[in-house]
RNA sequence: UGGGCUAUCGCCAAAUGGUAAGGCAACGGACUCUGACUCCGUCAUUUCAAGGUUCGAAUCCUUGUAGCCCAGCCA
């Protein structure tokens, strides 16, 4: 049995990766295997970083290796210690354990200098004087080789020199560069004597004024994984022509047993705003409310929204790891935060729109508590007593005036059954003048109790309800989609299309009372109206505020009006 | 138009020359103290296209086609 089940592990099919990381231990390249993520902390992590997190921690996982987290902070510029801040705090909850390897790569900016030197001396970089402009220009264009520097071939001792003096502060920004010398005509242009170094006088969060030249990431990079033992360096598509690069790099610094760079798709979802610049934009122009607004998928956002860190472990499983560019669409996240939920939140009564129901035979200011399970599916969840009264509060989709066929709520005549509680019949309703439904009275029968085991008759609907007396008033923020998804994402400016609904704030809604004291960051689900989460920032015990996670299916349509 | 990469159902994705898995979505039906959940069923004679090799091709070869990435002193 247990010999069945592994072979059946054995047959589950490998991924690319996977397949790359087997062989090479088969043919002994490494003995261990060493993964790490690698962000520069100049935003916060999204959705789709999570996807690089997860990759890297479940392949160190698998193979019972090791995975760091390491800030690429080589600009500082546009880097601060509140996204280092957001960033651990994120990869922690996703559940990827650094253990004790947090680096930065600034801490390497010594040994990264010792190997620009040792380049130098192989006669592999030099000091180039050319501005910008000129390093564009002699780099040549996709189609046309470029050509050389004037300063290509300064000797050993003048490159030493220049660029210790690079390093002493003697230039301005952009003055000097050092460059590696590889070959001006290849026809991949990152192998265009890329730049290594360059000048910036810049105040860095770690380093402090200690540097003025700074390492450029196709330099840096293959050195700090292989100061840090990393054997699979993942990265995304888009480092596939720096591969060449990087090996050139982890060779010529004479790395023994460098590491290995494989690129992998990113995840991008259908009609969401993902890649940091747009994110930061929604931020900066105050369109949401942080980088944490329930309507993003930053992973801070989807947490504040209710999002667990299973469900997104789910998601990034199920949509796989390939090396085609691929768009998953949102439905799919949806699910896996509905699977996740489902045993785990308590199912209790909520009503989003409200209209009243008044029991004409329940006694006046009787208020009985009814026991009621948490959650039918999952015993453990226990039980909550439910007030229930002669005035109630249900869904105004669950009465119609006229029901369409196969419409099985509540209408004149009708007997529903309301949910935890008794079977009840519609008598009569009110309106006003526009035409609104104001009050539903009906007559409920005390035999039907629930629990009681009452078998006489049956119903075809049951609904959800509050007790108004001991209803408590919250707000319920339903989301839309941030982006307008009949425009597209982008108009033919490049600017987003925002859905102008994409926030839908309800303030009169009433719960049971054993909503009303939810902790924040719990999580339910409102009977037919989906799963929700008790905001972590807006909201406090007695008075919580819930953001919508996901909505639950449904099935019933009503028939189009023309029928 | 130089180079790199990719193409399998609406979406994601297996299949590694042996006769197209699975998940999401969708659609039927059963069940139900909500129409959710669960359960059962349907959903690629064909893998971007056209040729070729082979007993046998999504997999190999040829020629096309389409999409993505690269000309930062960003990462």
């Amino acid at each position: 049995m247990r010999e069945a089940e592994r072979m059946e592990e054995e047959k589950k099919s490998r991924n690319f990766i996977e397949q790359f990381i087997d062989k090479d231990l088969a043919d002994g390249v490494y003995d261990h295997v060493m993964t790490r993520f690698p962000p520069e902390p100049n935003g916060y992590l999204h959705i789709g970083h999570a996807k690089s997190i997860l990759l890297n921690y479940g392949i160190a996982q698998e193979y019972h290796g090791k995975f760091n987290l390491r800030f690429d902070d080589t600009n500082a510029a546009r880097e601060s210690t509140e996204y280092v801040k957001s960033i651990k705090e994120d990869v922690a909850w996703l559940g990827a354990n650094w253990e004790d390897r947090l680096f930065f790569a600034s801490n390497y900016f010594d040994q990264m200098y010792e190997k620009a030197l040792l380049l130098i001396r192989k006669g592999k970089a030099y000091v180039d004087d050319l501005t910008a402009d000129q390093i564009r220009e002699y780099r040549g264009t996709l189609t046309e080789p470029g050509k050389e520097s004037p300063f290509r071939n300064r000797s050993v001792e003048e490159n030493l020199q220049l660029f210790e003096e690079m390093r002493a502060g003697k230039y301005a920004d952009g003055e000097k560069v050092l460059r590696a010398k590889i070959d001006m005509a290849s026809p991949n242009i990152n192998m265009r004597d890329p730049i290594i170094y360059r000048v910036a006088h810049m105040r860095h969060h770690n380093t402090g004024d200690k540097w003025c030249i700074y390492p450029m990431y196709d330099f840096a990079h293959p050195i700090e994984d292989a100061i840090e033992g990393v054997t699979h360096s993942l990265c995304t598509l888009e480092f596939e022509d720096h591969r060449p690069l990087y090996e050139w790099v982890v060779h010529e610094c004479e790395f023994p047993n460098p590491p290995r760079q494989i690129e992998f798709a990113k995840l991008y979802l259908k009609n969401v705003v993902t890649g940091k610049r747009y994110i930061k934009r929604l931020v900066e122009d105050g369109i949401v409310d942080g980088w944490d607004d329930p309507r993003l998928v930053t992973i801070s956002g989807l947490r504040r929204r209710g999002y667990t860190p299973e469900s997104i472990r789910m998601f990034v499983e199920l949509s796989g790891i390939s090396k085609a560019q691929s768009t998953s669409e949102m439905p799919m996240l949806e699910y896996c935060i509905r699977e996740d939920l489902k045993m785990k939140a308590p199912r209790l009564m909520a009503v989003l729109h409200p209209v009243k129901l008044i029991i004409d035979n329940y006694p006046e200011g009787q208020i009985e508590y009814l026991d009621a399970p948490n959650n039918m599916e999952n015993e453990s969840l226990g039980q909550r007593k439910l007030p229930f009264g002669r005035e109630l509060w249900i869904e105004r989709e669950d009465f119609m005036e006229n029901p369409p066929r196969k419409y099985f709520r509540m209408f004149p005549g009708n007997e529903v059954r309301l949910m935890n509680a008794y079977f009840v019949k519609c008598v009569s309703f009110k309106k006003n003048e526009a035409g609104e439904i104001t009050e539903i009275h009906g007559t409920y029968d005390p035999e039907t109790k629930s629990g009681s085991g009452f078998t006489g008759r049956k119903v075809k609907g049951t609904i959800h309800w509050v007790c108004a007396q001991t209803a408590k008033k919250v707000t319920v923020r339903l989301y839309e989609n941030i982006v307008d998804e009949e425009k597209g994402m982008f108009a033919e400016d490049g600017t987003l299309n925002l859905n102008p609904n994409s926030l839908v704030q309800l303030n009169e809604c009433y719960v049971e009372p054993a909503l009303g004291e939810a902790q924040p960051g719990s999580r339910f689900q409102f009977v037919r109206n989906g799963y929700f989460c008790a905001d972590p920032k807006d909201s406090v015990p007695g008075t919580p505020v819930f953001n919508r996670i996901v909505s639950l299916k449904s099935s019933f349509k009503l028939p189009r009006s023309s029928e």
